[in-house]
DNA sequence: TTCTCTGTGTTAGCTGGCGAACAGACCCGT
DNA sequence: ACGGGTCTGTTCGCCAGCTAACACAGAGAA
């Protein structure tokens, strides 16, 4: 246990990368405002054209920013774990969500008026840099996402996300629909379906009623699009977390 | 012509929306940094992985910015003319380029060392903000690319994509070969041809050897997706710009 | 238990766009 | 004015994934 922490500054504040990264003194003045929340699955953050009042640093689990179509279809942009701040958006001064953000897999996390955060960011610097560190990696993680659409199949894209969220929440028990997984990968529910069952008649992940398993995480990596390898790599992001395979 | 301007700054600053929007003081100290260039048709701003050296503000012209792929195979994330700031994402700490990004129609633009910008940035308020703001609308051009590339078919995302380059060059003639918008869109050539070739016939454009005319921009609107009004939305992104319908 | 709701499995036809290939047209240099 | 390179038009087979429809299986409520 550290012995230097303060009144406000709770050691799980640890666990997310962004607050990690603070030097002791700007984390002790960050941490006077914010207030740890759970965040239950499918807790909604932000929708299209509204207000961002408030801002996360998720400690875990996970959220999906997606963006809405207007016959309501809808795709994922990006993905938040504890590697990141969810609001981010409203550091640059515009104040309105562009997106759907939403729980995903339930957690924990830390918020703060995202209108008191800008101007805490004013006056520390290194919470900017991690700040704008994080902005740049999700620029990213935006741009890979835009052209994994364009070129990826199902299956790859399938692949890439199911391990996207394993990174983040460090678990192999998934629990999601196929309904919820077509709306994240803008498919189709029946198509989904049949890309999961090719997964699970080949050993690598086992389907049950709303939740996928994942079973050979060495064999979905070899299924999934070099986007997940991309990345992996933007700063700041979760790499792979497996220390040996599960298995093959 | 102003009376007001000073030595170092130039009437054609104007053009370029983030430096109109600066308040005279802090343009006459930025401009003391700003060089006049000329940026020719496929100018190479940057590479994926390379160091972004230079930032340059567009006052005339456009760039493309594309994610490209192991394979070679590319799409277009993001587009930027009189409106921006190309090589922006230097100004989030991280110098590294994560795209390609081009010149697509010749123009003019002024160009300072991107490291000079980013320090120039900490001490001028509105110009970090203008920046900011730009930066924030980029993101949505992201996402909205990133959702567009998933549902929209090659015809809409096409007259979108035109209407898009034409909405920053205010022109109706467009030096593009069939080809290079393959490259944009992620399509096959032959694919491109075929859409341009059923416009055509429908009289919304014409076609010639490296040269596309738009002429019926009202039946080009309706032929693109909802993405195109969106990106229009976007704080400080030129919107339709047509004063009057050609025909139809 | 039984009813109902939500989630999964499966089928069948349809289509947008890929992949590959070739002919013709335009443009520039010599 | 002729020859090679670039750009465009067109064709045809092929496949991933959409659309739509229906049957069945868990799971919770009455």
């Amino acid at each position: 246990m550290p012995e230097t922490e303060s009144l406000s500054v709770s050691s799980s504040m640890q666990s997310n990368a962004i607050l990690r990264e603070l030097p002791p003194g700007e984390l002790e003045i960050l941490a006077t405002h914010l207030k740890p929340v759970a965040l239950a699955i499918h807790y909604i953050f932000s929708e299209p054209g509204q207000e961002i009042r408030y801002c996360y640093f998720i400690t875990s689990g996970m959220t999906s920013t997606v963006a809405v179509m207007q016959d309501g279809s809808s795709a994922e942009i990006g993905v938040i774990g504890s590697e990141g701040l969810v609001g981010f958006t409203a550091m640059l001064g515009v104040s309105i969500s562009q997106n759907l953000t939403i729980m995903q897999v339930s957690g924990d996390g830390y918020r703060l008026e995202a209108e008191k955060l800008r101007s805490l960011a004013e006056e520390l610097p290194h919470l900017r840099r991690a700040i704008d560190r994080f902005i740049w990696s999700s620029l990213g993680f935006y741009a890979q996402c835009a052209a994994c659409n364009r070129f990826h199949t199902l299956e790859e894209r399938l692949s890439r996300w199911l391990l996207t969220v394993r990174d983040r929440i460090q678990a192999n028990g998934l629990p999601l629909t196929h309904e919820f997984l077509g709306q994240m990968l803008g498919a189709h529910r029946s198509t989904v379906t049949l890309a999961l069952g090719v997964l699970e008649s080949n050993g690598v992940i086992q389907n049950s009623r709303g939740k996928i398993e994942l079973i050979d995480l060495a064999r979905l990596e070899k299924t999934s699009c070099e986007c997940l390898q991309s990345i992996r790599k933007l700063p700041g992001f979760p790499a792979a977390a497996h220390n040996g395979h599960l298995s093959a």
